[in-house]
DNA sequence: CCTCCACCGGAAAGCCGGGTCA
DNA sequence: TGACCCGGCTTTCCGGTGGAGG
């Protein structure tokens, strides 16, 4: 039989899987209503020759601040080409374009000037954008999301554009400020507060009910008709309004619920499903909270897991140091302090890799306890794929063949 | 009730790579 | 270009401490 006979005679589940994703905005937004209109209508003079007021908006990750601002913002292009007025939205993602001269070179690109993305002094891209702005009479709202990630580089970008008003004569900006962070004020210089948050919107998180709605909602555009069973939506909903009512959350949910049940060849997606997400989520997050560990990190955690393997379901600070100090010199790297590795610890129990809790034992002292509170093979194969660590395979072969707990003597 | 272990965790200073400014 | 600054990482130093054992 043919490959693909075999895989297009096998059941459908996705009709579109692409609606599930976050980067995916929808044209109804279930529970937002407020917020919509509300952002609408301090937008709304743009259409009339006024200057918009800027905007903050806050609220957790998955709450739809995005998704609003560029529902907002297409319906506010596509009036404005109706009433010829000129009118654009550029949205700018401050995680990706994190300093002054990258906003303003995206910025004056967007305007149809030609600026590379590096090389020209900020002052002259600066000047270029106020030209371009100028000469097209032009409205610009700019819509900065995670506006903190900005601000921690220095506040000299937001400052210029809040002020970037008094020096046009035709053209005329806005701001809306995206932020995820409600303190990130305190690294805001006071003039610069006042002016970007004329207007503050605030975006609640979603309750088990509203998320729902939303499952629903793109359910049915993703999935073929009926392949759900009526538990999977609730269930999704229920999960992740438990954790902070994350939108973003409850769909991946649903989409990974789906990739499995396909996976599996089943012709529905169940509760079991779910199930399996969440575990696949979970073990996701870990995989690359894994990956991303700084080096030291990495070994001192492979330390963790050769003395869970050995049998230590608990072990203290003191023992893992001496397994890490080992393996460190084993493979010639830098030994760290205990101090450091202390720390490093915290920062392993903070991230969910491992639960350390600090117990006294007495007369012998008292320290933390810690536990690896994860699938060790997964972690291990993770850790041995940073290539500066390839060396510890070889080290893990020969200790299982010697006494597994040779690494502590030698102190 | 006191001691004293084995570490915790704060403070401060040093080091380093990167960026800024005259 | 060199002087300088900044922030992140690390070390040094050290005072603090819960509770088993005496």
């Amino acid at each position: 039989m043919n490959i693909f006979e075999d895989i297009l005679t096998s059941p459908r589940i996705f009709k579109n899987r692409d609606v599930l994703r976050h980067t995916y905005t929808p044209d109804d937004l279930p529970h937002r209503d407020e917020q919509i209109r509300t952002l609408a209508s301090i937008l709304a003079p743009a259409l009339r020759g006024e200057t918009p007021s800027n905007v903050l908006i806050y609220g957790k990750t998955g709450t739809g601040k995005t998704a609003t601002v560029k529902f907002v913002g297409r319906q506010l292009e596509e009036i404005s080409r109706k009433l010829n007025v000129r009118c654009m939205v550029h949205y700018i993602n401050c995680e990706l374009i994190d300093t002054q001269y990258r906003v303003l070179a995206s910025l004056a690109n967007a305007l149809g000037r030609t600026v590379p993305m590096t090389g020209w002094p900020t002052d002259q891209v600066y000047e270029e954008v106020k030209k371009a702005l100028d000469m097209k009479e032009q409205t610009v709202i700019i819509v900065l999301d995670e506006i903190d990630k900005l601000v921690k580089k220095g506040d000299e970008v937001l400052y210029n554009l809040s002020r970037i008003n008094s020096e046009l004569e035709k053209g005329k900006v806005s701001i809306i400020g995206i932020s995820n962070d409600l303190k990130f004020k305190n690294y805001l210089d006071p003039r610069v507060i006042s002016s970007l948050s004329e207007e503050e919107i605030i975006f609640p998180p979603y309750n088990a009910e509203q998320l729902k709605d939303i499952l629903e909602q793109r359910a049915k555009l993703a999935f073929y008709d009926g392949v759900l069973d009526d538990e999977v939506i609730p269930y999704c909903a229920a999960l992740a309004a438990q954790e902070h009512g994350d939108a973003r959350k409850a769909l991946d949910l649903l989409r990974v619920s789906g990739e499995i049940a396909e996976k599996e060849n089943a012709d529905r997606v169940t509760k079991e499903h779910v199930k399996k997400a969440v575990k696949k989520i979970e073990s996701d997050h870990i995989a690359e909270a894994v990956r991303t560990l700084p080096t030291q990190s990495k070994i001192l955690l492979f330390g963790m897991v050769l003395l869970t393997e050995s049998g230590y379901r608990k072990f203290t600070t003191g023992e893992v140091y001496a397994v890490y100090k080992n393996l460190c010199r084993r493979i010639g790297m830098d030994v760290l302090t205990q101090r450091r590795i202390s720390d490093l610890i915290s920062e392993l129990d903070m991230l969910g890799i491992i639960n350390s809790i600090v117990i006294s034992k007495g007369r012998y002292g008292r320290t933390r306890e810690i536990k690896l509170d994860v699938p060790i093979d997964d972690v291990k194969r993770v850790i041995l794929e940073d290539y500066r660590l390839e060396a510890l395979e070889r080290i893990e072969k020969d200790l299982r063949n010697v006494a597994s707990l040779s690494v502590f003597e030698e102190a």
